[in-house]
DNA sequence: GAGGAACTGGAGGATGTCGTCCACTTGCGT
DNA sequence: ACGCAAGTGGACGACATCCTCCAGTTCCTC
């Protein structure tokens, strides 16, 4: 009867799904680490390293995130907030030209600056909800971006919004290339595709990929629950 | 005295090196399931699948090609030749910018037909003497052909010869994300990049890599011999 | 301040890959 | 025919990574 009064039916603030104090400090510790092993090294890094990173037992990281895909999703969420963000403030552009080039190339830099961002772009968490809300929200701003950039005249009439995610492929492959070695080519890469997407310079182009396909692409090797299934035959 | 006159001073025929010729047979089978197993899978796939396939012991294996980068390029020796070949013909078309085009068309689609070319030619084996001198010739003719379709007023006069490496890398992110779930995605980013080196298209474009840098670049994760020496270090 | 639930770290079994080593086999010269 | 150098295959030790499991510790509640 009593425990309804009990005076603590607020302080739980910024606990976590009611995570004891320490366990939550660990977890805010991983995904920090996380975050910085990913951006450094990719999202392939063992886990051990990140756990070391932390200050934690691999244990404790497995408890928490039992899955590479979840840690990910977790250590990007912020990212991809920002990635969403990028996309609407694009839109609030005067210019739609201007809107749709200067998005290309923030999506590209933000790729350019973690190498972690670089595969997670490419890449699709079905499991990750808040993480696929901001996927799809951005997708559909970046729909009325390219449409406005189109009606402007300014974006060529066969540019398909596909064509995005199918640039982000081919600046990563840039950069995982280049590394550290040559770390500002992608945006001569970069430069490239813009002026292609320009309507002035419109030849026809080979078909783009339909949409369930490219979809399928990127959920290729898609760090889920228990993966590694796939293996062994012959 | 005598030895001098055995009856078998050329029969030394297609013996590579004096080998044995049940070594040499088993040198072949190796080659050509190296060739099939990179093709499908990468050059990252175990050295024992390859093994197996070529139906012949690890051992074997090792002591014909000590390092994965050898196998590599007893794998792909053809094929950089038929690579170097293709640039000849590219200078034989008579108009330059359809040779260009061509070109750019038929070396992205050698990568697309090949999952280990992908990688390779974005690559440097430094140690494959015959490997490079194509390599190196292929260079040479593409800078003629460059300089050619730019005298003709159709290749934009900023296109500089890393350009060519840069597609490359570009098209292998595209095919490695795009895998078999959209297998031709990578036409129609050919065809962006083609029409963007169109002369009409020009507009400035950020400075290319130190063909220095790139070249770094390219010899990163270069699987030579006695590899995996970087690591474990902090 | 005591009891128990929540949490922890890291040892350790499982798996996959590498590259070596060596007892056995085989082609080839005589 | 014979002998041996050349060649063979695959077992094996080393290592990296994964993920689980549990004895011990820490926080929270009453």
């Amino acid at each position: 009867m009593v425990m309804c009064m009990t005076p603590s039916p607020a302080p739980r603030t910024s606990r976590e799904a009611g995570l004891r104090v320490d366990a939550e400090r660990n977890r805010q510790r991983i995904v920090t680490a996380a975050r910085e092993v990913f951006a450094e090294s990719g999202l392939e890094v063992p886990i051990e390293d990140i756990a070391k990173r932390a200050g934690v037992g691999v244990g404790t990281l497995y408890r928490r995130y039992p899955t590479r895909g979840e840690l990910i999703a977790a250590a990007f969420e912020d990212k991809m907030t920002a990635y969403a963000e990028a996309t609407r403030q694009a839109l609030a552009e005067p210019d739609p030209w201007q809107g749709f080039c200067g998005y290309v190339e923030k999506i590209c830099a933000m790729q350019a600056g973690d190498r972690g961002f670089t595969t997670v772009l490419t890449m699709t968490f079905p499991m990750a909800k808040r993480f696929e809300a901001d996927r799809d929200q951005a997708f559909a701003d970046f729909k009325v971006l390219v449409e406005r950039a189109k009606a402007a005249g300014k974006l060529r009439a066969d540019f398909v919004t596909e064509d995005m995610p199918m640039f982000l492929m081919a600046n990563a492959g840039v950069l995982t290339a280049t590394g550290d070695a040559a770390p500002d080519t992608w945006r001569r890469l970069v430069g490239y595709l813009i002026q292609a997407c320009a309507a002035q310079a419109a030849q026809p182009l080979p078909d783009p990929p339909a949409p369930r396909q490219l979809y399928k692409a990127m959920l290729r090797a898609t760090w889920q629950q228990r993966e590694r299934r796939a293996r062994k035959e012959k």
